[in-house]
DNA sequence: GTCTATAGTCGGATAGAC
DNA sequence: GTCTATCCGACTATAGAC
């Protein structure tokens, strides 16, 4: 009576070197990594990786593709219902900013690990290969996100919005990705606060920001 | 009738090191770059580096130790300087703003190497060396900061504040280290602006996400 | 599909002549 | 201080038995 798709299953062989790839190459980065650290950990024999995947930049490109398809399609897929749900009155800006932030605390245990391949892909790695991939996964959906702020924030020019939006990814990024450096900075003052608490804040500073007044006085 | 003290003289080859190295370390990693890569683009033998610094470790701590020293020393200088100038009154938040941002403009043509080392220490390399010299380099500039701050945000909640500092000093990173991302979201639309119009906006919009009022309701 | 064994390459570091 | 030559370890990738 077990169900015919792999419900808890052992993880194959497969699997098991996509986690481990998935953490280690997040957490100590790509060329830090080597394939024995990943199949050690993974508990499988060190050819396997070459026998699944090709060679050790097939399979970043392999975990990087299992994770960041999914939670982009989610963003655009509650961008499209909150717009559809408004009729043609503008969206909150908290709610574009709600709609792109989700979808990361949805991934659960992993918001650990994919910020820090974004971040990876983002500054880091010079390799090609990487902004390519960046690019075809990311881009689109932050052209679709400026498009939706553009309507909120309507008396916002087009180039300040541009620029507020990349200072709000970079606090995104930082937070998603730096979680040990609040560790480091906090000193244990502050509990972890619950992913709703942060998504709360996140939100809050962003759309404050993004409503500031333009003023082109100095400084 | 020379200067006694090397003006425009051949740089040493322990200086060429150093700026090929520091270079090299910024965009392409510390991993990823050889002592090989660093005594060709430096023209210099690859003895060399063991010979002035030891190790491919401390050549690292060399490059750093070089332009982190300065740019925060000049931070808390400015800060200093505000602080005595309004006497007991308190700074307005855009001012310790600035004297946290002014410093990493004027060190010119490397706000695109440190900065991109800075995203390497904060996010990337796992050796815990690396996290000792952020943490002896950068914490208690941030830690004088938002003690400034706090006084600049009397009615701002201690955690709030916190957070908040921590989403500034993200957008912060993410403009200086991501240069090359503004290309490839803006499409050439904008002209790259001027350092202090850059300025201007990051002042601008940390400074509202500071301020926002805090609302403990929901989403 | 999974293993052992190994080829081939490249890295950091050093010895020792000059 | 600077060079050549070299050691030695670690890595990716593959060949071939099972």
């Amino acid at each position: 009576m077990q169900p015919m798709l792999p419900a808890t299953t052992t993880p194959t062989t497969k699997h098991r070197i996509l986690d481990a790839a998935e953490r280690l190459f997040a957490f100590n980065g790509f060329d830090a990594t080597s394939l024995r650290m990943i199949t050690t950990e993974a508990g499988v024999n060190l050819a396997a990786v070459n026998y699944h995947f090709q060679s050790k930049d097939a399979l970043l490109h392999a975990v990087f593709a299992r994770r960041a398809g999914p939670v982009n399609q989610r963003r655009l897929q509650l961008l499209d219902k909150l717009e559809t749900g408004a009729g043609n009155n503008p969206v909150p800006v908290e709610a574009v900013l709600e709609a792109f932030l989700r979808p990361v605390l949805e991934a659960g245990n992993l918001a650990d690990c994919i910020p820090k391949m974004m971040v990876r892909m983002q500054y880091v790695e010079s390799d090609e290969t990487f902004r390519k991939v960046f690019e075809a996964h990311f881009k689109p959906v932050v052209l679709r996100f400026r498009l939706a702020m553009r309507r909120s924030l309507p008396g916002l020019p087009e180039e300040e919005l541009f620029w507020r939006m990349q200072f709000a990814i970079g606090g995104f990024t930082h937070i998603f990705a730096g979680s040990h450096l609040i560790q480091v900075f906090s000193e244990g003052r502050f509990p972890t606060p619950a992913p709703e608490a942060t998504l709360r804040r996140l939100i809050q500073y962003a759309a404050a920001g993004l409503r500031a007044p333009v003023r082109e006085v100095r400084l």
